[in-house]
DNA sequence: TAATAACTAAAACATCTGTTTAAACTAAAT
DNA sequence: ATTTAGTTTAAACAGATGTTTTAGTTATTA
């Protein structure tokens, strides 16, 4: 394996984990077993590193999710539900991809919202439009009545809901263990999450 | 003014906007223009710091919650709107107490959530578990075919959307601003969250 | 007023951070 | 075989961080 790669590898674990201003390049070096001077040699900088840990879930994930978006925005009448339930098979085809690789990225997303104030949104949405306006378009189909507006604050709450319950799923699932003996994983998660958001999504349009 | 509350009044500014781990003892103490070393005289740590930061506020809130909460148990079937309304005049009254209250508070929450991998979860659940006993009751109440494990995870969704929003809400704030010429305040946000958690929550049950 | 406690001040401490340098090594190309 | 480019290494750099120390000042108490 490279250097490049073995550098990947770590760090995506060790930012999932503590995320990106929580990870330092000595942890990740020494755990790639790697000289410290490398990340800086084949990235340029600890931001470029973080961006390309991003680009390889992103690139994998980005054309089957456009696949199965058109799919449901092809339908007469889709569903919120099924809007929401076309990123299931797309996030779960990266754990074929990486080992764990749809709890790591979820978490990296989470990561990368809430950690780095803010240039990580501006990354993926200017690299990566076209899953946005395709996600936009399903959602618009599904629920006409909701003025675009209104849909933008209700995106950005279930962008909240997804990124926080992600990032911090570890701990849930480990309380959920210990106080209601649940053995749950993210795929099970990812199954109460779609519900809730669907229904946040689809709520009345309140008039004042 | 007491070198105590300078300090506390410079934090919660400044750990709002960047957060716990981003905002450095030399800022606050610069910018509340009091010695570096009167925290660790004061408070002790940065840690025991954040908590009086939080604790301030709890404080103020606490009280007027559980009226609010209990004013809602009361009722015969509270709906879910009602319930989560019931955070409406305890957050906004926290305006009255500092200025920007309101907003501040519910960033700062955002902040320990996200940043400071989850000691300050833990703060408040322990110091402040009434509150959080009487909203899983009132929700009961509202919505009882719900089991206690899948109201665990709606609540923490919930958590997610709230606690996600109001840590970016100058973000979103301001695109909304630019995007859709919308005049939007923290007081608008949260009488647009209110419908999409209570729907969230009030999901119809999934059986699989 | 003298003694004690509470507080403030400047400086240093120890550690960690991302990044750079300059030398050494390795493999491919001339 | 020698030059060249690519890569690795150890060391140092420059700056930031939370915390502690020591001395000085102010206020309170006896």
């Amino acid at each position: 394996m490279s250097t490049k790669e073995k550098i990947l590898d770590a760090a995506e674990r060790l930012f999932s984990d503590n995320g990106f201003n929580g990870t330092s390049l000595r942890e990740i070096t020494s755990q790639a077993e790697v000289n410290l001077a490398a990340v800086n040699y084949h990235f340029g900088s600890k931001k470029e590193l973080i961006k390309a840990v991003m680009s390889r879930y992103m690139n994998e994930l980005s054309p089957r999710l456009m696949s199965t978006l058109t799919s449901v925005q092809a339908k007469d009448k889709p569903t919120l539900i099924e809007v929401f339930s076309a990123f299931v098979e797309p996030l779960l085809a990266l754990n074929t991809f990486r080992e764990n690789g749809t709890s790591i990225f979820l978490q990296l997303l989470g990561r990368g919202y809430t950690d780095s104030q803010g240039f990580l949104r501006w990354f993926l949405t200017t690299k990566y439009p076209q899953v946005i306006e395709s996600f936009i378009a399903a959602v618009q189909k599904a629920y006409p009545e909701l003025e675009p507006e209104e849909m933008f604050w209700r995106l950005h709450f279930t962008m909240g809901t997804v990124v926080f319950t992600m990032s911090s799923s570890d701990a849930l699932i480990d309380i959920a263990q210990n106080d209601y003996d649940q053995h749950i994983n993210i795929e099970d998660v990812i199954e109460k999450l779609i519900p809730y958001v669907a229904a946040g999504v689809g709520a009345p349009i309140q008039q004042k």
